[in-house]
This record gives C-alpha cells, sequence and structure tokens, in this order.
DNA sequence: CAAAAAAATGCAAAATGCTGCAACAAAATT
DNA sequence: AATTTTGTTGCAGCATTTTGCATTTTTTTG
C-alpha cells in the first residue's frame, strides 16, 4: 500500500471518527506503529490533523469553546410571545418549533387556551407540558443535539400526514428580498415541511436577526403571513416587509 | 481514550453542568482519580476551568443547573445507573422508558458509549442529548403529562416496528407473585410494548418498590430478565425474585 | 479537635515517541 | 545496463509521557 493511499485513510477515519490510535492503524494498515507515527506527523505539520500522545484528533474536535446555549433578550422575547397570543384561538390546532423564541413563547400561552399542540422540539414540549390544559404531541425522530429537535425519520412524513391551523417559527435570517434563510440543512428541511403543513405562517424573531442571510433558504417572504418582532408596528425597519405583503404584529 | 478526548468531555461537562466531580468523573472515564486531579489541573492551568476541592467549576458560572433536590434518593439511583452500565455494549439499540431512576441512568451513561437510543420519555431525551456520542431517536406521540411520556398515537405502532436490543424500565411496584404493576392505564400500554420491542429487559428500580402493588398488570417475571436495585445482590428482600430466576444486579 | 475526604508527592511500570541506521525498492542518471 | 540518488520502511535503543499506587499532607466536616 503507498504512502498517499495510507494517508487518505488515515484522514477518512479521523473524519468519521474524530479521532484514531497509532496502536488500531498499525495493525488495520499493517505497517509498524513507526510508520503511522511518520504519517501522523506529517499530515499534522499540513495542518490536516492534530496529533496528540497516542494517536490524533481531527482539528474540529475542540469542543472546549462549545457555545453556551442561554436565552439572550429574553425581555424582546417576551414581548413577541404576547403579541402572537392574540392569534391565538380554542380548539386550534397549533405547530410550534424550536429555538428560545419559541420556547419563550410557549411559556406564555394564555393558561386557560384549549388548543392541541404539535412540536418536534425537545424544550419546547418539555415547557408545554407545564400547561394545565393544552394537548401536546411531539412528533418525534432522530433527534438533531443542535438544534435539540427532530429532524429527520419519521418527522417529515409525519408533517405531510397533518393540517395545521397555524404554524409559529422563530428563525436565523430574514430579509426583504431573500426570504427566510438558516444555516443548519436538516433544520431548514424541517421547517420547511412544517410550513407546508399549516394554513397560516407566523414568524417570530427579535429584530437583530432582520435584514441578514445565511447560507440556505428556506422559503419565500410570501410564504409568510405574519411577522411578529419586538419593534412597534410602525418601526422604519419594517417598512420593506410590511412593503412584501407580510401583516406585521 | 486518549487525554485530549478525556479532557474534552470533561470540559463539555462543565459546559453543561458548570461542574464535576472528580470521583463522578473517574467512574465515568473509567480512570483513577489521579489521572482526573491531573487532568483538572492541566485545564486549570490553561485557565478553562476553576478547579476546587472534590472537582471543578466553570469559570462563568457558579451555581449548578441540575436540579438534583427533585429527584429523591439520588445516591440509591445513582448506584443502580452504575450497576446497569455493565449491560451496555457499543453499537447497541438501547430503549430507556422514563421516570426518575432511568433519567439517573441516563445521566451516568458511560461517556463512551456509542450507542443508538430510542426513547419516549421527554425528560430523558433532554439528558440524552447532552450526551457527546449517542444518537438519540424519540419515539413521538400524544404526551401525557403525569408521566411526561409519549402514550397513544403512533408511538404503539412504532414500537412494534422496531427491535431493539435492550430495554430499561423503570417501574412502581414489582411483587414476586404478581410480577410488575402500575396505576396509569397509559404507562402500562406502552410499557408492554417497549418490552414486546426488546430483546433483553432490565428492570431499574429502589427497593422500596418491591413488593408492593398497584391497580394494573404490566407483565409476569418471567418477561423480566434482570432487576438492578441498589441492594448487595445477596440481600434477602432479593431472594424470592432470585427464586423465580430473575438475574440480579 | 478528630475522622474522613481529597490532594499532593514520589515512584515504578507501561505505553508511546524519537533518532539513527540498515535494508530495500523505485526512479533518475551515467 | 549499471550506478547513483532518493524515498520508504522496520528495528533497536533510548527518551518522554502517561498512569496507577502507596504514602504523606492538606482540607473539609461534624
Amino acid at each position: 500500500m503507498l504512502k498517499q493511499e495510507r494517508q487518505s485513510v488515515i484522514l477518512r477515519e479521523i473524519d468519521i471518527h474524530n479521532k484514531v490510535l497509532s496502536s488500531d492503524l498499525s495493525i488495520k494498515l499493517e505497517v509498524s506503529e513507526d510508520t503511522i507515527r511518520r504519517d501522523l506527523n506529517e499530515l499534522a505539520e499540513q495542518g490536516k490533523i492534530t496529533k496528540v500522545h497516542g494517536g490524533a484528533l481531527s482539528k474540529s474536535y475542540h469542543l472546549s469553546s462549545y457555545p453556551k446555549s442561554q436565552v439572550y433578550s429574553v425581555e424582546k422575547k417576551t414581548k413577541i410571545a404576547q403579541k402572537a397570543r392574540s392569534l391565538l384561538r380554542n380548539g386550534m390546532f397549533i405547530l410550534i418549533s424550536g429555538g428560545t423564541t419559541c420556547r419563550e413563547f410557549a411559556r406564555n400561552l394564555p393558561l386557560d387556551l384549549n388548543a392541541t399542540i404539535f412540536t418536534i422540539s425537545l424544550p419546547t414540549a418539555m415547557q408545554l407540558m407545564e400547561h394545565p390544559t393544552l394537548e401536546v404531541v411531539f412528533l418525534g425522530g432522530k433527534l438533531s443535539k443542535n438544534a435539540q429537535l427532530s429532524v429527520t425519520g419519521d418527522v417529515l412524513r409525519q408533517l405531510s400526514e397533518i393540517r395545521m391551523d397555524i404554524c409559529f417559527t422563530g428563525l436565523n435570517g430574514l430579509d426583504p428580498k431573500k426570504g427566510m434563510t438558516d444555516n443548519d440543512w436538516e433544520v431548514v428541511q424541517v421547517t420547511k415541511a412544517m410550513m407546508q403543513a399549516s394554513d397560516q405562517v407566523v414568524a417570530l424573531t427579535i429584530s437583530e436577526k432582520l435584514n441578514s442571510n445565511h447560507r440556505m433558504k428556506v422559503c419565500n417572504l410570501t410564504q409568510i403571513d405574519t411577522l411578529i418582532t419586538e419593534l412597534d408596528e410602525e418601526d422604519d425597519l419594517l417598512l420593506p416587509f410590511k412593503q412584501e405583503g407580510l401583516n406585521i404584529l
């Protein structure tokens, strides 16, 4: 086996498992550990991996700066939640997605609301469990660790089989021209499906996320019915969205 | 396990819980406490954590986020969780149900376990999301407010369509003659289905629940393979169960 | 203050890494 | 074709790192 072959095997291995052990590779590739070490040194010099005692790690393996998930801008989100309450009616079938804004909304639902709420987000579901009267249905599937919501498996099928009155969704970026955008592919897919499943789509977002863009497109503005931010209805920032036909609260 | 991996795991733990105990980490990571102490010292020197007597704390927040107080008999349940670890293997498909004992089990899973875990319990799922390597699948459905788990709808069907290696379930009453009993009809149904779906059934319970009975029957003792309590294997309380053929841990 | 828990220290065993060297193969040169 | 050059590999010997254990010291707790 050629050196390059070996090294690409090593890189692939690291890509998959985030780590390799010299001893494992030695056996698997049938060369001495010295050779493996030399390979690892070369790859490390090229900056492709991080060499450590006993093997090597993927460069992206540094969870050290793991972003702490805390709810920021709580006041704004509470304000949004309170505006959104005006859209609720007893007997509705409501879809609520994930994110801290939706969670805040879930926390602020009227205590006397009688409705059936579907969700795909674990934290949102936990929040909804505290409500006295709501029926809560969780649409299950494989859970994404980042977003803490169901992203694959049955979710898309399940969403295609239900019809909801209204869908409340958070978002990452909203632009008058480019529409709603996000940077997590799985989240994009499932958000699209949620919108499809609902008669009415309501976007909840703090104003910071207006006029910002991300890699992947979720939908055009035309697919959103109502936009709720913490801003006053007449705020200039909202004008472009109003002109595109969105209902602003 | 490589040193760097271990340290990443430690950092992650601290990020999530804001604190770690050397003794916990020693057990979870299967190294001596000396090694853990050395790791903590290194991380502290790098300024990433704050070392304290008995473990370490996050630099930013000095309060624990995990409401241990809500779980009663934590020590017993931790002991059970640790015994249960011996049944786990990499690559397994594992079903974990709800209840505080199961949650404690979920909290104590080995940090290097690679497995796919299915659950129907919201709190268990939340706990599992904190694990670095596990795949987590939530079996959705209408959520029971009492038990905080999926009880109807698709759950029973979904459970009938999968085959798990092992099922860990908590329980409310276990009697040598009357078998496993509970007092929530929906929970009984879904527990039955979970047992059906698994090759092996493991019951986790604190000893208080032994020899107590409830209204509805879940199953006979013969349908349980292993019983794990906080008691010593030789405890007299366990004798009747051993005689019925249960494997005791 | 005394007992228990945790930490520090020193030490030894094991694992891993490094260096120089020789064997060998492939490519380049004469 | 023969020789030189270059690169790769495995090995032996030595250095370094890591880890666990025994012992002593420090801290915590009642």
